[in-house]
DNA sequence: TCACCGCTGTCAGCTTGCTGTCAGGACGGC
DNA sequence: GCCGTCCTGACAGCAAGCTGACAGCGGTGA
């Protein structure tokens, strides 16, 4: 699950990232608008919260031009003052949702997450494809209904599987997802994390399209 | 137990605040009135506290639209005058209670945890999981029915796993709420409490999952 | 003012289990 | 059959988490 950050004040984004980072969200940050504006059009998110205060380019004209390059990214926009003026424009703008200052962390955490979840399609806790099923509130995982233990990366990767059902999704994809960009694994990595996914849960949860990439079976 | 406080005096807020935590509250400021408006409508309390002199939309109203909106959840009112009028006044636009300032911090508690027993929010003030019950009014602890005598900052972790028992809870999240956003401890501080406090109630009560976080075991 | 005491953060060393790497094999496409 | 992609078991490095010891701190009482 990757976000994007777009906050100036260098300890408010240290706390957001902590945050989102503890909520299972690998997290890159800019406090520039520009920048967000380039990274938003460029790589794929799950989440970005963006913060509407911004030198340089406008929070509110970043996310315009996102939304009208077909950028369709769930938003959750922040505000100093949570006017009521405030709130129309930036839902006006395309946020998905919308949090004014000051504000508790676990409550950024659950409405990112409640977003994520809007955007996967999935109106509860409960994401279900095949035999699979997880719920993202105990971050538990269960085949035909048996709980299985898995661990933190390997919850991460069903978690975006399961949020892309409709298409594999390539290796790289998902490497630069469960990782960064910047430090580079070997790909076997993840091949290593899908057979131990796979021995766990058994034949028939996770597909593979040669050439194309891993998906969760859906029938 | 989630509380809303509206107070626009920052270190007023700040004690309010940290009176509430210390009785097991989850806490969120504002001190805006259209935003505490746009929070106690759309968000769930178990307890608001109202500064009746705001900036903006005065406290008054602010808790009129909301019975209005039939939003029926336990509000305290502050008043900075004592007068007779203001305190007719609170109760006819729909206060459950009242206090005058100033006031002690303690009072405050007693009168909070007082309106949250009245409204039902919480059946009763015991709450358990598992081997452990917390008791809420007077902060005891028991596992197993025989009390166990723990520290302020330990029942406030207790307290803080209680209210999240359908997800284990990361590290960052405990962190921020039992020190600030600001202050960072070491993050092996949570590591030691949590260490003392399984020594003192034994095994099977708090459980690790590696990579996701701490939680009451339930079974 | 001083000694005492309980609480709590820091530190160092340790255990545990996660995870990347490697080597070799299986499989599918051409 | 050949080549590239993917799979898998073994293994070792490493980081998350655990624990006991210790010291600083604030509160309390003499």
């Amino acid at each position: 699950m990757r976000a994007l950050a777009v906050e100036d004040d260098t300890r408010i984004a240290a706390d957001i990232v902590g945050a989102l980072t503890g909520a299972g969200f690998r997290v890159e940050v800019t406090g520039d608008g520009e920048d967000a504006w380039f990274l938003g059009d460029t790589e794929d998110y799950d989440l970005v919260v963006l913060d509407l205060g911004l030198p340089g380019l406008d929070g509110l004209a970043v996310l315009k031009r996102w939304r009208a390059n077909g950028r369709a990214m769930p938003v959750l926009v922040l505000t100093a003052r949570g006017t009521w003026q405030e709130r129309v424009e930036g839902i006006e703008a395309g946020a998905d949702d919308y949090l004014p200052k000051p504000f508790r962390m676990e409550e950024l955490v659950a409405r990112a997450r409640a977003l994520v979840r809007r955007a996967g399609g999935h109106a509860g806790a409960l994401q279900e494809a095949g035999d699979l099923s997880l719920d993202t509130n105990r971050m538990g995982v269960a085949v035909r209904g048996t709980p299985v233990h898995v661990t933190a990366l390997e919850y991460r990767l069903l978690a975006y599987l399961m949020q892309h059902l409709d298409r594999p999704v390539p290796p790289s994809e998902l490497l630069e997802h469960l990782y960064g960009d910047d430090d580079a694994r070997e790909a076997n990595a993840l091949e290593a994390v899908i057979a131990r996914l796979r021995r766990k849960l058994g034949q028939g949860v996770i597909g593979t399209r040669r050439g194309f990439g891993y998906f969760l079976e859906t029938a």
